[in-house]
RNA sequence: CGGGGCGUAGCGCAGCCUGGUAGCGCACCUGCUUUGGGAGCAGGGGGUCCCCGGUUCAAAUCCGGGCGCCCCGACCA
């Protein structure tokens, strides 16, 4: 028999809210009988949540080959060493899982697997003639989370697919990162999923373009701003805006005023009777490089994400010891300012176009006035260095950009250079010269992408599972196990649909009606058949359709039952 | 790492303030009845009260320390 029969499965469901979730689908997918938790951050997947799990694998699978992508499996286990030729044993930090085997050596529970597919492809790729090539695995990605939450949205250990890419130009990195987009497109869809694509920041990962495809979701931890005009869509850690038109006020010559104890914006606005807008805030960071200053508007945001991305430095970081602070500029916290400062300036394009600011003097208890960029202080390099507002102007057309909550189910990176240069993974171009390996890396979060499509598909009941990656797509529940006829008549449609390709799960269990009734609710299979007194006095079965709860009546035989079933689950076809 | 909350049966919780027999609902087991939207009756099983230490004649309860879990924030492919 291929069907299953519940009173034989493991899948126990829970009629109360778990107090551990907070999420719909953390509360589901618990509830239901997909997973349970063994530590913060570390599940298992009972059958039922498996067999959704193994269809958007699947999908994935079936993707991923469709664009040549090769399949292979890479080790969890990784040496230390390896992470310290690339710098990021130290740039991921404790975010490694890091653990030492008992001869002392070092290794971490692989984070995502870049160092080991270039050393891979440094011994393997010698030629201009083996690439492009691209490889890909599912496999588990272990990172020790500082806060792991939502149950599977973010995991310590979660499943992952995750490709990499090998090329001789860049030409061909673009073709095949087209290629991905596409496919990725594909899954999601396939998955049921809303989405949107969006340029994304690069991270610990490097690289210059990226994008990310979030799944649309109010409970999403990601931000995104879309441009309903033109079409940009960004993370909102690294949306273009315009710089905002500059606050009212004459160009004047600039003066030094006390402001004791005068330290934040909203300070020096009721002190001064200044418009916010007209104040520059200072921040001080020290990287690789050295110590930098950066100057935003008063009423705006610094987004640090832009600072990284422009500067390239995975070790810059905000100075926020007073004592350094001091010694960098010569004035505490709330009197920092551009004004004399031996440090490379960067600031965000609005600060430019000030008339008129007020400035930290680097001086306890003193700011100036009348102070001006270009004028009064040097400014290094002017770029979008603000936070994204809700309704803020698209940096492409103007109209105002809407900012949203998406879950991050995939993202894509055209990485260049940056692994094949650090572990010497080079080719012989034709000319016969040496060369690095031009890469791309492409993952998804195959755990994460059941959370994302339960967040977006279920009612106050329970799941409502998109038909592709439904465990099941039918589920007979016989009211009355105990009556042998019925159950005869439930098993010999089982039979058939399977005969069918259909996946059926009977629900056998001497339970009482609403229970299952209830049960299918909240397991979501897209069709349920019902088996009762009336299939046998009246010879049909009645079928409900999860989606949209609309009921109909087949006759009690196996062929009229293949048929209503396969023509109810038409309209489910994405 | 900062702030908040929680840890008592499989799940949800009460008991703790004011120390003295460990409880409730659901779930589970047995029997009978019931059977189309989370049934009824009767009987029953199940607990290192997170851990360690202290106070006390006596600790789930008071005190100290630790651990775990959840939420908010910071952080994050």
């Amino acid at each position: 028999m291929a069907y299953v029969r519940w009173s034989r499965y493991l899948l126990p469901t829970w009629k109360e809210e778990p107090a551990e979730a907070e999420i719909p689908s953390h509360r589901l997918m618990l509830r239901a009988g997909l997973i349970r938790k063994v530590a913060s951050g570390v599940y298992e997947f009972l059958p039922f949540g498996y067999r959704a799990l193994k269809k958007v694998e699947r999908i994935v699978r079936e993707e991923m080959d469709a664009i040549g992508a090769l399949e292979m499996k890479l080790p969890v286990l990784q040496p230390e060493e390896l992470w310290r030729r690339t710098g990021r044993w130290e740039d991921f930090g404790p975010e490694m899982f890091k653990l030492t085997d008992r001869k002392g050596q070092g290794f971490a529970l692989g984070p995502t697997h870049e160092e080991i597919i270039t050393e891979l492809a440094a011994r393997e790729i010698s030629s201009w003639r083996d690439m492009p090539l691209v490889l890909y695995q599912i496999g588990e990605k272990y990172r020790d989370e500082i806060r792991p939450r939502f149950g599977v949205m973010r995991a310590r250990e979660f499943l992952m697919k995750d490709a990499y890419s090998f090329h001789v130009t860049w030409t061909s990195l673009e073709e095949t990162y087209r290629d991905m987009y596409i496919a990725y497109s594909r899954i999601f869809t396939r998955c049921g999923l809303v989405f949107k694509a969006v340029e994304a920041p690069t991270g610990v990962m490097g690289g210059n373009i990226s994008h990310e495809f979030m799944a649309i979701a109010d409970t999403g931890e990601d931000e995104i701003a879309l441009c309903a005009s033109c079409g940009y869509a960004a993370n909102r850690l690294v949306a273009h805006t315009e710089p905002p038109s500059p606050p009212p006020g004459e160009e004047r010559p600039m003066e030094l005023v006390a402001t004791p104890n005068v330290r934040t914006v909203e300070e020096l606005v009721s002190f001064l009777g200044v418009n916010p807008a007209q104040i520059v805030k200072t921040f001080l960071y020290v990287g690789r490089e050295g110590a930098m200053a950066v100057l935003v508007r008063g009423d705006q945001e610094l987004e640090e994400t832009k600072l990284f991305q422009a500067k390239g430095d995975p070790t810059l970081r905000r100075v926020d010891d007073p004592e350094e602070a001091e010694r960098l500029s010569g004035a505490p916290f709330g009197f920092l300012g551009p004004i004399g400062l031996s440090v490379p300036i960067w600031a965000d394009e609005a600060v430019r176009d000030l008339p008129t600011a007020v400035v930290g003097a680097n001086k306890s208890g003193y700011h100036y006035i009348g102070a001006k960029a270009g004028r009064d202080f040097r400014v290094d390099r002017y770029l979008d260095l603000h936070q994204a507002r809700d309704g803020d102007p698209c940096g492409h057309c103007g109209t105002p950009l809407r900012i949203r909550k998406g879950i991050e189910v995939g993202q894509i990176f055209q990485l260049g250079t940056k692994y094949s240069e650090a572990l010497g993974a080079t080719f012989l171009d034709r000319d016969g010269e040496e060369k690095p390996i031009i890469m791309g890396c492409y993952g998804i979060g195959v755990s994460r992408i059941l959370g994302a499509v339960i967040e977006q598909h279920h009612d106050e009941e329970g799941i409502i599972w998109p038909l592709e990656i439904a465990p099941f797509q039918v589920l007979i529940a016989v009211l009355r196990p105990d009556i042998g006829a019925q159950m005869e008549l439930a098993e010999r449609l089982a039979m058939t649909l399977d005969q069918q390709g259909l996946e059926v799960l009977l629900d056998d269990r001497d339970r009482s009606p609403g229970e299952k009734f209830h049960d299918a609710k909240l397991i979501g299979i897209p069709v349920l058949l019902v088996i009762g007194p009336k299939a046998l006095k009246r010879g049909v079965v009645d079928a409900e359709r999860r989606r949209d709860g609309a009921k109909t009546t087949f006759a009690a035989a196996e062929e009229a039952v293949v048929r209503g079933v396969r023509e109810f689950l038409r309209s489910e076809l994405i």
